[in-house]
DNA sequence: TCTAAATAAAGATTTTATTCTTTATTACTT
DNA sequence: AAGTAATAAAGAATAAAATCTTTATTTAGA
C-alpha cells in the first residue's frame, strides 16, 4: 500500500534459476579456453560460441560480482574461479548417495562430478548383497548408519536414487537424519519441511519435454 | 505497424516447458491413484497432494484438451490416458543410445523408461569389448553401423551419453544419421542444426542450483 | 424443483525472466 | 594526445509464466 515495497534488500545475490543452470556451462567453456592458453574472453565471443545472447550472459556473470574491461572482456582464469566461488565449489560438499543400484553407482563413478563441487564419500542401501562393499572407493553401508554418520562427518547433502516406491519415506530418513539438501533422481514429487532443499532431476520430465516438441515439429510446427 | 499482432494461429498447442515437465507428475499421481481404484479426482484434491496450485493444475490440464466436470473432477484413467497420448507416449519412439558406459547402461537396465514412451532398441559404442555384446536385451553395436540401422530402422531420436570431449562431435555424426531429436546428458552445449530438437539434461546444472540454495539457506535467507 | 456448494474454465493481474536500448568506460589507432 | 571502436553495465521494455479473480457449470441436497 504505497509504501513498503523493496523488502528484498536480503535477497541480493539471490540469481534466477535459468542463470544459475546456465553458470556450469560457462564454466566448462571457460575451462576450454584456458586449456588453449587463452588469457581473456568477451561476452559476445562467448555468445557466438555458445549461442546465447551476449547481454543475457553479462547479466549472468554480474550476479558473481565479477566485472569485466570494455574492449577486452573477463580474465578467463579469473572469471571461472568466480562463478565456481559463487556457486560453492569451493565450500566443503560431501554428500550421501542412498540407492546404490544402477543410477546410483553411474554417479558413484563419477569422478568429474568433484569438480563441480560434490564429493560423494559413502553410499547407502539395504541390500545384503552391496552392505559393507566398496564401489570405486566408496563404501557402501547401511541405511542405519546414516544417521549417526551424518552427525558425525557433518554431511548435510544427500542423493537421493532409491526406487521411486522408497523415495519419500527415504528423504524422510534423510532429513531425520539431518540432511539439508537433497539432489532427488527419482521422478517423485517429495513432500519435505519447506527449509529443505530440494533439486529435481526428472528423467521422465525431460524425455515429455523431448518427445512432445518432436512429434510437434514432425507435424511441422515452426517452433 | 498496428495491424498484424497474432501470428501465432499456428501454435495452439504448444504447452510451456514447465507445463510439460509438469505433466509426467501428474501421470505418477494418477497411476497411484489407479492403483488404489479411485474413479474421480478433482483439480484442488491433486493439488493438496502434489503441493502445487490447484488452477495451475487445471491450466496444466486443460492443454491436453480434456475436459473436467465441476464438482466431480477428473476421470483418472481418461486423464492418464489423455495426457500420455498428449505427450506422444503411445506413438512410435524406439530410440538409440549412444555412449553404452556408466551412465548408458544404467539408461537401457531402465525399463520404466518404456511407460514414459521412450524405448531403447540398440545401443552404439568404439569400445570393441562391448561392441556385439548384449547389455540386458540390447545390442551394443559399432558407431559405423548406426546410419544404416537409423535409416532401415526409422529410427530418429537418439540419447548421448559418450564423454563429453566427443559429445559435439557425436551429436554431428547422429544428425547426420537422420536423427532428429536427441536426449543430451553430457553437460555439452550441443551446437547443431536448429530443425534438431535437442534436450539437456545436466547434472552440473542441478548441482549448481542445489549447492547455491543450500549455501544460501545456511547463510540464513528467507529465500 | 430449487438452492447451495464445489469446482472447472476463462480472464486479469502479478511476478519473473529475457531481450533491447542507452550510457559510460577502456584500449587501440593515428 | 585526441578520436574511435568495442564492450561492459545499467536501465527500460517486452515476453512468458504463475498466481489470483471472476464467472459459469454441475451435482448434491433441501
Ligand atoms: N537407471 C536409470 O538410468 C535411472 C535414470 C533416471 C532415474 N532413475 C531413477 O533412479 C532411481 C533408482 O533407479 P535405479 O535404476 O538405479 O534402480 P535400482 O533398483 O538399480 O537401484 C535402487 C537401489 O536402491 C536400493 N534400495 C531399495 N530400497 C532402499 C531403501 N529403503 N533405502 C536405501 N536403499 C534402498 C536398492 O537395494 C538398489 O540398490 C529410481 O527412482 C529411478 O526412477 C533411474
Ligand atoms: N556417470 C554418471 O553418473 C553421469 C552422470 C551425469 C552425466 N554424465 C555424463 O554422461 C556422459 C557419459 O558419462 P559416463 O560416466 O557414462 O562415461 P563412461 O566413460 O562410463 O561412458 C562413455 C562411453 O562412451 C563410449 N564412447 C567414447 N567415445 C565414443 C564415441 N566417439 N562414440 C560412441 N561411444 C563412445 C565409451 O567407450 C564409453 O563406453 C558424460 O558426458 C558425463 O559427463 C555421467
Amino acid at each position: 500500500m504505497g509504501i513498503r515495497k523493496n523488502i528484498k534488500t536480503k535477497t541480493i545475490d539471490q540469481a534466477s534459476e535459468p542463470t544459475l543452470k546456465r553458470l556450469p556451462v560457462y564454466i566448462l567453456h571457460l575451462q576450454e579456453l584456458e586449456s588453449k592458453g587463452a588469457q581473456y574472453v568477451s561476452a559476445p565471443a562467448m555468445a557466438s560460441v555458445l549461442e546465447f545472447d551476449s547481454t543475457q550472459i553479462v547479466k549472468d556473470l554480474s550476479v558473481t560480482g565479477i566485472k569485466g574491461k570494455p574492449k577486452v572482456g573477463y580474465n578467463v582464469t579469473e572469471l571461472r574461479q568466480t562463478i565456481e566461488e559463487y556457486l560453492g565449489f569451493n565450500k566443503k560438499n560431501e554428500a550421501f548417495l542412498v540407492g546404490a543400484g544402477k543410477l546410483g553407482q553411474a554417479l558413484l563413478s563419477y569422478h568429474e562430478l568433484q569438480g563441480f563441487g560434490i564429493k560423494i564419500i559413502a553410499a547407502f542401501d539395504v541390500d545384503e548383497d552391496k552392505i559393507d562393499t566398496q564401489y570405486g572407493n566408496t563404501p557402501i553401508l547401511h541405511i542405519e548408519k546414516l544417521g549417526a554418520l551424518a552427525e558425525r562427518l557433518e554431511v548435510n547433502i544427500g542423493i537421493l536414487t532409491t526406487p521411486n516406491s522408497v523415495a519419500q519415506s527415504t528423504a524422510e530418513a534423510m532429513v531425520k537424519s539431518g540432511i539439508k539438501a537433497i539432489w532427488n533422481l527419482t521422478p517423485i514429487k517429495l513432500k519435505l519441511p519447506n527449509n529443505i532443499i530440494v533439486q529435481d532431476t526428472s528423467m521422465y520430465a525431460n524425455v515429455a519435454v523431448l518427445l512432445k516438441k518432436h512429434h510437434s515439429s514432425e507435424k511441422g510446427e515452426s517452433n
